[in-house]
DNA sequence: CTGAAAGCGCTTACAG
DNA sequence: CTGAAAGCGCTTACAG
């Protein structure tokens, strides 16, 4: 049997009352009372028991996250800082993945409803946005990782799309080049538009406009850069410059441009973007905009937590600033 | 307020024994009574409070899960597999990883005593497997999803490191390699020397030794892949294939290959381990020994699951068998 | 087939 | 500063 905080009790000659009082850390404690009582729970090794807290008190002490799948390396590295801030807090991290679509939505939900978790950390799962914001208007705490460039009406926790795609741009004309193709991701997503938009600014800030048939659709997928290019050349198209919207695809353009013969970067530069520890590992190393990611997942894990202690969530974005990192894929 | 028990027992005219035995699905139920019983959930949309469930039942219907880290592919592989298979079956999946050292242990020692969870699935953090051991030792259900070769005493997964190593050989002597570079893991790992063991055996069935100095040691990173081949060449060593413990180091092995303007398959051949979908993604396609890392997953998940139903746990570890993966690496 | 009652192990007004 | 008692929302013998 494990030990309950009647057996400290007991032991220490006291009530219960008093060892949860010393347990949770009330003031209006005599000292040595709760030295005593201390002591005892030390030499039991009594540890309340989880359930019966979180039934008592009404909260779990543990935090939910909802993602779409956790083999995506950003996503991977937005989940690890968020947990390590939870776990700095004692609370656990319940992982939720929509992979199994309507399936895993409809689990979620029971879990919701079973008020299972605390708080909710989210990277939206394509298409839930109107859901997430109704638990919040239910009352649910929640902080999204935003990296669709949403303007949800709740808290959230967002990048500078738009400077980012800017010092791109610095950077390509600083290199003298001044026919960049641009590989997008889906213009439907506000991180897109804002990519764009910067991006364009750059150029036209240097009195240089962008060629509109330089810039190609791609669906952040490594093969999509690859396709985004293939068919770039077989338009004859030139450029001397690759602006990619993320990594995946960076790595997918960089294969098929030497695949066709180019010389990266001395016939065509290329510049990704979210710069995850994988770019200093492509061929060449991947120059890109670095997202701030563990700062996201660890700003909104504390953003959350300091909810649970009264602090109200932010009611507009934590913006993080992106960096640039330069690396031999524009300057070899 | 949310609804409870009581408001569905009061609301169907029942007693609140009768909705519990709705509720877990107990037969000695009259058929309308449960029906009638059944539409009064429905319409209040009633889901049972999980916390007092947990606090009633004595389980938690959460399964924990102890990493090293989730930024590794493997590991995200691995959790998200594993975080189907519970999903599906209505739990909640805890992820706690060790990035922290005995910080986090100690976190994660503080949740096992509380009883946070019901059973527990590890990717062994170095060096504590004697911990595990007694986490099992003390009743605690748990199975290993083993990627190390570890033979533990308690329940595991894992897959056929040395048939897969045996494979890599029997291919690169089928194109015609005789001499190659073998870039190995940390020996101590069982799955490390398995691999060797395995590779070592292909070549000796086809008459053919190794060269004792044509085995260098990294350590599964992508920059020790790079740094052993440069040390490969830097000693001058001939060799027509390399075979990597992993794929990271592959892709290292391949940049360096590149830089010193050998060509990949045609002077050298490249295998890797793992098969990660990147291994797709590489330049040139990455051949790589198939490590059936959704499947390691998903029946340590089951396993542990089946536990909790009263299967009792295997005593002798789940082996998965690996596969062998053709690319343009070693068939351009 | 069904219900009254005890119990799971804590927390928290309330009273002193 | 401390304790007795109620209560959190379920499950589960036990009795009928």
């Amino acid at each position: 049997m494990a030990v309950t905080i009647r057996d400290v009790a007991q032991r220490a000659g006291v009530s219960k009352t008093t060892v949860s009082r010393v347990l949770n850390g009330r003031d209006e404690l005599d000292a040595r009372t709760a030295a005593r009582v201390r002591a005892v729970i030390d030499e039991l090794g009594y540890v309340p028991n989880a359930r019966a807290v979180a039934f008592a008190r009404g909260s779990t002490r543990v935090v939910a996250m909802l993602l779409p799948s956790l083999t995506w390396p950003w996503i991977g590295e937005v989940v690890q800082a968020a947990i390590e801030v939870v776990e700095d807090a004692g609370y656990g991290m319940l992982v939720f993945t929509t992979t199994q679509g309507d399936q895993s939505m409809r689990r979620f939900t029971e879990h919701v409803s079973a008020r299972a978790f605390d708080g909710l950390l989210v990277v939206e799962p394509e298409g839930t946005l109107d859901y997430i914001q109704s638990l919040h208007d239910e009352g649910l705490p929640v902080v999204l990782v935003d990296d669709r460039g949403h303007e949800p009406r709740f808290a959230s926790v967002a990048t500078t799309n738009r400077l980012g795609a800017l010092a791109a741009a610095h950077h390509l004309l600083a290199i003298g080049r001044t026919r960049p193709l641009v590989v997008s991701g889906d213009p439907r997503f506000g991180c897109v538009q804002d990519r764009l938009a910067g991006f364009a600014e750059g150029f036209s800030a240097a009195g240089r406009s962008l060629d509109p048939l330089l810039t190609v659709e791609g669906d952040f997928t490594h093969e999509s850069g690859q396709a985004a290019v293939a068919r770039a050349l077989e338009a004859h198209l030139t450029f001397d410059a690759v602006f990619v919207h993320n990594d995946s695809m960076a790595t997918g353009v960089m294969a098929e441009l030497r695949r066709s013969g180019l010389r990266i970067p001395d016939d065509v530069a290329v510049v990704g973007f979210d710069d995850l520890p994988s770019a200093a590992q492509t061929e060449p190393p991947l120059t890109s905009v670095h997202q701030p990611i563990r700062e996201m997942g660890q700003a909104a894990a504390r953003a959350l937590l300091a909810s649970f202690a009264g602090t109200p969530l932010p009611t507009t974005p934590i913006v993080l600033p992106t960096s640039f990192t330069v690396r031999a894929s524009t300057t070899g």
